[in-house]
DNA sequence: CAGGGTCTTTACCAGTTGGTAGAGAGGCGG
DNA sequence: CCGCCTCTCTACCAACTGGTAAAGACCCTG
């Protein structure tokens, strides 16, 4: 059998007895891995393009299977079914998303500038995979399937944040406000990003780089004269 | 036959020779109109619902035939095919949008108080209308079926509130700035409404009429920033 | 009453959907 | 060499998709 449904690899903590005997099991495994992960990932990766811009249901598991030059039940081995792999599509952006945020949150910035840093990071995800901001968009619409999941993920990520910003506001760091709207305002002005190509065309403009920068500094100036204690 | 896919009943302009002649031809017209609206404006509304919940492929014919209590044949009778069905949807929405907006674009208000009207009438129709917010939302992911009637629909819409604001501009009336990108902002913002109800609840807030208020208020005073000349 | 227009129906269809069953290929350890 | 595991394949399916053809119901007009 296979993982759980919607279950990414996760790589094995080895402990070794003899170290020659050690390595040559580890790579065996990392070879397996690699083979079964090549397949699967790339699958993934289609999946995630397709999901993201036709959407779920305007995904076909025969037309992805076809793109990628292989079954279909080959997709459907690894995920078991088309919601496993929405599942697993999910999970894979959701553990994107978090990671960055992580990085930034351990780093050393402070206060304002965190935030700042934050906003930025979470941009450049954003710019460095659109199809990700698709599938956010997909995936957020209420009722959608893998919505509940997406929300799962996003629940420790969001409480964590507002723990941090009420914190900064008790100390003093950050003028009093409404965190938690802050917070969606944000988040949705990040997901309004995906939104506009359409009407970047309705407004006459080719899709470029210009009109993500402006929402950014757009967001961060609202963030600033919301939170900045300096004005 | 019917009139074209996707055109919507239009009220004939009637010229009256005899008047008791006129009255009864015009009361049997209407008539004729209520009975064949009746169906027809409610697989409209429904058809409005699922799009804008449950998205263009989402939706099936027969399901919302079921729902309505009438069989498939008969959506199909009034409007030709799915794709006729979406453009009918596509445009009375954007001709609910375009009256609200004609509406304030006649009114009395001048300068930083039109914008300003302008975007709390487009707010309460959004707040009336939630679904619209959603087939918007659906329709202008780039690639949808409907993304290039939407545009067609927005580009005049677009072209005029630009002119205007580029005038007003010219005249030393509002700051100057980035029209174009002023306008999609907007714009986006208005549609990020529909998009947060599930973040929303990721954040444990229930939705409400709150961050609805609180993204307009944001909007707004985004605008004024960047467009009252008073500051 | 005949005839035509509007509307809704039944009957039917070819193509596609996600999914199941099971066989075969290839490498591994015993 | 054999059995086992992992992976991919062929073959097949019931359910549903949007759409066509055509008949019947209703109402009005001549």
């Amino acid at each position: 059998m296979n993982e759980e449904a919607g279950g990414s690899s996760t790589q094995p903590g080895s402990e070794a007895a003899t170290e020659r005997v050690a390595d040559r099991v580890q790579d065996r495994v990392n070879e397996r891995l690699e083979a079964r992960s090549n397949t699967k990932a790339q699958i993934l990766d289609a999946a995630l393009a397709s999901f993201g811009t036709a959407g779920y249901d305007g995904t076909s598991l025969d037309d992805l299977a076809r793109g990628l030059g292989v079954r279909k039940q080959t997709i459907l081995y690894h995920f078991v079914s088309k919601r496993g792999l929405l599942n697993a599509v999910v999970d894979r952006c959701a553990g994107d998303l978090t990671a960055a945020m992580d990085e930034v949150l351990s780093g050393a910035d402070r206060d304002w500038e965190r935030v700042e840093a934050l906003v930025r990071r979470v941009f450049r995800v954003a710019l460095e995979q659109p199809v990700l901001l698709g599938l956010l968009r997909e995936v957020s619409r209420p009722g959608s399937p893998g919505a509940q999941r997406l929300r799962n993920h996003m629940e420790p990520m969001m409480a964590r944040a507002r723990v941090w910003i009420e914190a900064e506001m008790a100390a003093g760091r950050m003028r009093r406000a409404d965190a938690q709207l802050l917070l969606i305002s944000a988040y949705s002005t990040v997901v309004g990003v995906a939104t506009e190509t359409e009407v970047l065309r309705a407004a006459g403009i080719e899709p470029t780089l210009r009109p993500v920068v402006q929402r950014r500094r757009e967001l961060l100036s609202f963030l600033r004269s919301s939170l900045d204690p300096r004005g």
